[in-house]
DNA sequence: GTGGCTGCAAAATGTTTGCACGGAT
DNA sequence: ATCCGTGCAAACATTTTGCAGCCAC
């Protein structure tokens, strides 16, 4: 069970430091084949669940999408533009008083959940509202 | 786009309601391949697309598994047991004042979001009591 | 030296799609 | 008569896995 340090885990690890923006399999695959042409995709996939085994990623579930990873271990929650395609961080320190209430009412012990919001995000919101005006001239 | 009432949307919907517990696309077709071979798993694919694209189903985004569907439309969330597989609904009123706390936060205006909550159920935390205690004598 | 890790390719999984035909409107 | 929906199979996207050799410990 002990896991060995590899050049492969470690520009997986690199790699998803540089990439911020919390990339997918693909894209880290894709950052280090730039340079390692030899690294091959399955021990990327590899190397990415061994960190989020081991604690070192978070992986972010994505419906209709590809998971994501994240340096960032800390409990934290995401949102996606649906528009310009951001997904940046957000703080819910009331979501903890939020599960408690769910396991009271359920009776459930909760381990995990998978929580990324969609929507517009300010800037595009404000672009889009700008733009149904014009289109009103 | 105007929708077709075709033999194959009923028995889709047919399925889903008859089959309780959210059934997956393939426990969809699993049910009607009983009685009607010949239809395919495509159009039961399509069927349920369709059904939730005019808001008749539910389409509940699973990470790690294959979505499941809802007859149920009203909004409301779920909670999948990881122990026995039990998956069942739950009501959660107050996520409408968290969803407008995060846009506030936030200034996205979110649109949607999947939300399944894992755990072990209160039977089967009852069953693993029982078994820990068994274990000490 | 040994056993985990790798590269490669194949497989698994879940879902969508191109096409020619058939059926609902 | 239209043209949407169907059955079929192939394609797709993402991820996992079997295997033989390799390398970190």
């Amino acid at each position: 069970m002990k896991q060995r340090n590899t050049i492969q885990k470690r520009l997986v690890l690199e790699a998803v430091a540089a990439l911020l923006n919390h990339p997918t399999a693909d894209d880290v695959y894709q950052r280090i084949a730039m340079n390692h042409p030899n690294v091959s995709r399955g021990t990327v996939y590899r190397n990415l669940n061994a960190l989020v085994q081991c604690n070192t990623l978070l992986k972010i579930s994505m419906p209709d999408a590809a998971d994501r990873y994240d340096i960032d271990t800390h409990l934290h929650y995401h949102l996606k533009c649906k528009n310009c395609g951001e997904f940046l961080d957000i703080e819910l320190p009331e979501m903890a008083e939020m599960l408690s209430k769910i396991e009271d009412k359920s009776g459930f012990l909760i381990d995990r959940f998978d929580l990324v919001f969609k929507g517009i995000c300010a800037d595009c919101r404000e672009k889009q509202i700008v733009q149904d005006n014009t289109s009103k001239l």
